[in-house]
DNA sequence: ATTCGCAATACTTTTTCGGTATATAGGGAG
DNA sequence: CTCCCTATATACCGAAAAAGTATTGCGAAT
């Protein structure tokens, strides 16, 4: 019993004729006799009751056809499913997003999801490391991350955009009260509190840099994991911090606030991450591609 | 997309492996490998990653699996519901049921429902007249009907069983109180209540034959269309009736009883009857051959 | 680096399927 | 009642598709 057999009886079921379903399916009249007779002879079952005024459904040719329209019309289904799925306009993509890659992923994510309405998104917000190892795990298909100069291993990258390094701190941490923006030797002695390096897309590295050419080290008040608990140590003045410009303003108030520091060239970039080496899903894929 | 490429596509999926499938399907391994690639090519979709390490579903592939093997059970299930039908081990028979054949109906239906518990039964106990109108309709396949020594026109008949016709009578009407069964000479102007004679399967007919050959025409009381109703106007002293045998032990007691009638040689046949033309399902098919 | 296992490709053979021509049956008109 | 018309079934042929055999190609493991 194959599904064209399936689609052939149908077509004479609803005509009555096997002429006419002949010419609707526009094939000749004998092959649409041949393959009733053959569905007829696997199954053992009359299926058409043959008079010169037409074929008219028997008792078993009746419930053939009635379940028989919608198994068609299911593998029609079947079809489309998958092909949505291939072509990533459905399925599912699993979004880790890093603190301060927010103002980057949101809009990404809602025109993503605006565009293709019938892919499912998920999306956890963590920290560098343990986005990492999700995405290695397989729960995580895609990262919003911050990448430094180094090329991080193993992983696709995408700049979807810079910022400049700002300084935020609070008015009793800020080392140029009277100044709009700071100049990068006040901050010598000045504490700071820093998210830590052993990640390789923080931008912990290059601000050294930066202050020892300046001719000092930074003075580390702690260190901390992820960009809320380094606000909070800011706000509670332990020291002050940095961040990168867009996100200044999503975390600025409640006595924060954010200065640049003139002579301090170097930028952080929000990238879209995934990995290089596994398979990647057609909506995965479609989300990697995706220009806003 | 056709069934068989769904099927080779399920066993490579469960398989994990395009050899591995051909060994269990019979076939050899470049037609599975051509069939998944063109299913691929249709669907548009990579349906498996490919490693020397066997195949793995993508999540289009993960998708159509799922679906698919529920797709091709079925169809299974779609053909042997269709088989079942044809062969008459399910499907539904409608039956009408005269009074005076229930007790050849009841043990033949019962028979046929423990042997075809899966085909549906409605049963319809009427008159004749109703019966045959409803045959003719096409709302009842087959019949429990007598037949008298007439052949009943575009009707196939099978006896079932073959009755005495018995008087029954109450006291009070008893024509002959002393013995234990009538001559039919005593039924000389006995008031009878008769089952009316305009349909072709009572027996009524012959009855009078054979009064009118012990030289007597019966003096008729009253007729009725039901042996139900009968039953009731002999129970009240309208009259004697006639009954098969076997109905009269259903309906005794209650100041009703039943004798032979000496030199009455006519018998009653209980039949099962269906449609000469017109189409009979396969259960109905059953039903008209079954043998209890 | 070599070899082994497995999937893909090339090519041949067989089967199946559709098309043309024709036979056959049933119904309606004259 | 006969003829004809319509519609389905059958016969046969050519084309397309599927399976089989042989071979290549690619990765991984040793």
């Amino acid at each position: 019993m194959t599904i064209r057999q399936l689609e052939y009886f149908c077509a004479v079921a609803e005509e009555k004729s096997v002429s006419a379903a002949a010419r609707r399916l526009y094939v000749a009249q004998p092959p649409i006799s041949r393959q009733i007779a053959l569905l007829e002879k696997e199954l053992g079952v009359a299926l058409f009751r043959r008079g010169s005024k037409g074929m008219a459904l028997t008792d078993a040719g009746q419930s053939l056809y009635q379940q028989g329209r919608q198994y068609i019309a299911d593998m029609e289904q079947l079809s489309e499913r998958v092909r949505a799925l291939g072509s990533g306009v459905s399925g599912a993509v699993r979004i880790g997003v890093l603190y301060s890659t927010v103002p980057y992923a949101l809009p990404f994510i809602r025109a993503f999801q605006r565009e293709y309405p019938r892919v499912e998104l998920f999306i956890r917000l963590d920290a560098p490391q343990e986005l990492m190892t999700q995405l290695n795990r397989g729960d995580l298909n895609v990262l919003f991350l911050r990448a430094g100069t180094k090329e991080a291993a193993g992983l696709h990258e995408r700049i979807l955009g810079e910022d400049e390094l700002r300084l935020i701190m609070t008015a009793a941490t800020d080392p140029a009260p009277e100044l709009g923006s700071v100049p990068i030797e006040r901050l010598r002695g000045v504490p700071m509190c820093l998210l830590r390096s052993d990640d390789l897309w923080g931008y912990n590295e290059s601000l050294l840099r930066e202050c020892q050419r300046s001719g000092f080290s930074p003075a580390v008040a702690c260190q901390c994991y992820d960009t809320p608990m380094a606000m909070q140590l800011v706000r509670a003045g332990f020291g002050v911090s940095f961040l990168p410009g867009s996100i200044v303003e999503t975390v600025a108030g409640s006595g924060i606030y954010a200065k640049s520091v003139r002579g301090l060239r170097e930028r952080s970039y929000a990238v879209l991450a995934w990995s290089e080496n596994g398979y990647l899903s057609g909506s995965v894929e479609r989300f990697t591609q995706f220009e806003p």
